[in-house]
DNA sequence: ACCTGAACACCGTTCAAGT
DNA sequence: ACCTGAACACCGTTCAAGT
């Protein structure tokens, strides 16, 4: 049987999930494809754009089950909590997608998503174009933490050689913390700010 | 004259500014030093070890000027506006920030810093951990698309081939917007509800 | 203490040639 | 159309040996 694109992509996730992205190589997946490297790219420019394929497969979860119905904050919560367990799907999942750019079509369908209910609520067009962007990053960064300390177990020892004061339990106490929480928490912060915004333009 | 290990440091920023970090090998840095890539490896334990320290450097910018005195929250942005002038000052110096953690000396400094700033004005100590955690994710994240974006000249053309909807439009001036605008709005959103949570504790 | 020389075990990518 | 074989130009890291 030949080789689909999507076939690609397939084996790229498994090898992701296997080995993680820095084991994630032309060769490996070659031969978890039953094929030589070189044969990659017959049906990927580069590395660069297979990657970028995986992560619009990763990011495509957040959009292929319907959004509730609902109140437009809460709608945008679920979206961000979709988008976070969609990265934690995979094995450094979202690190894939940050390293991608917004053309490939479901990040679009999703952005789009976003936007619109954003629009729909009142919110100005090129705006909520912000406030999307803005949300992706804090999502975006705190699951690439999320995902690096479950990489690596040592990271209850990170900062063991600090001075043992108060801001530095402190500081050990965030990493230390439930990671779904926290998410909740700033993504709450963030909402504030919009929610403040949407009542200054339509009271 | 022998190699410090303030010197390779120097030399990698140097060479990062030159090259990007995906030119960033230890050959070069070594040839750049005057030394053979292994060289390198008596003052650094592995090429992660050194990105750190790197990366520690600079951050180091943030702290290097005491922060003016004045409202917690004029300060906080003050110190966000710092981290992303810091990042910018070096070629990809976001995503080197990125991939390091928690545990060196200026990145600890700065962090505590801001925790200060917020229980100064009265904010829970463990929550003030969590706003500058969930800070910082939204100023790399932030930070790291501002510098793909001036990597690739061909940004403008991302979703060139996208349908020419009210939408895309949208999504297409994101971009294309004054980044340091961008980045102020989405950073007050974040303030915004931290002053909220701050007027519900300490009324 | 600090670095060289040389090797080990890899990479991504290209491209003529095969089927 | 789809892939092989083989090469090109690199990597990070280790380590005996030199000074």
């Amino acid at each position: 049987m030949q080789l689909k694109r999507a076939d690609v992509v397939t084996g790229g996730l498994a090898l992701l999930d296997a080995e993680g992205l820095d084991g994630l190589t032309m060769r490996k997946l070659g031969a978890h494809l039953g094929v030589r490297a070189g044969g990659i790219y017959w049906h990927f420019r580069n590395k660069e754009a297979l990657l970028g394929a995986m992560a619009d497969r990763i990011v495509g979860e957040v959009t292929a089950t319907p959004l509730p119905l609902g109140a437009w904050d809460a709608r945008l919560a679920e979206m961000a909590h979709r988008i976070r367990r969609a990265l934690l799907a995979h094995r450094d999942g979202a690190r894939v997608v940050a390293g991608t750019y917004v053309t490939e079509p479901n990040t679009v369908r999703g952005g789009q998503q976003a936007v619109r209910v954003l629009t729909d609520a009142g919110f100005p067009l090129d705006r909520a174009g912000w406030v999307v962007f803005a949300a992706m990053y804090y999502v975006l960064g705190h699951t690439i933490e999320e995902q690096a300390q479950r990489a690596e177990g040592d990271w209850a020892d990170r900062g063991a050689d600090l001075p043992d004061t108060e801001l530095n339990r402190a500081m050990e106490a965030v990493v230390r913390a439930d990671p779904e929480e926290r998410f909740t928490y700033g993504l709450e912060l963030f909402l504030d700010g919009v929610r403040l915004r949407l009542a200054e333009v339509r009271p």
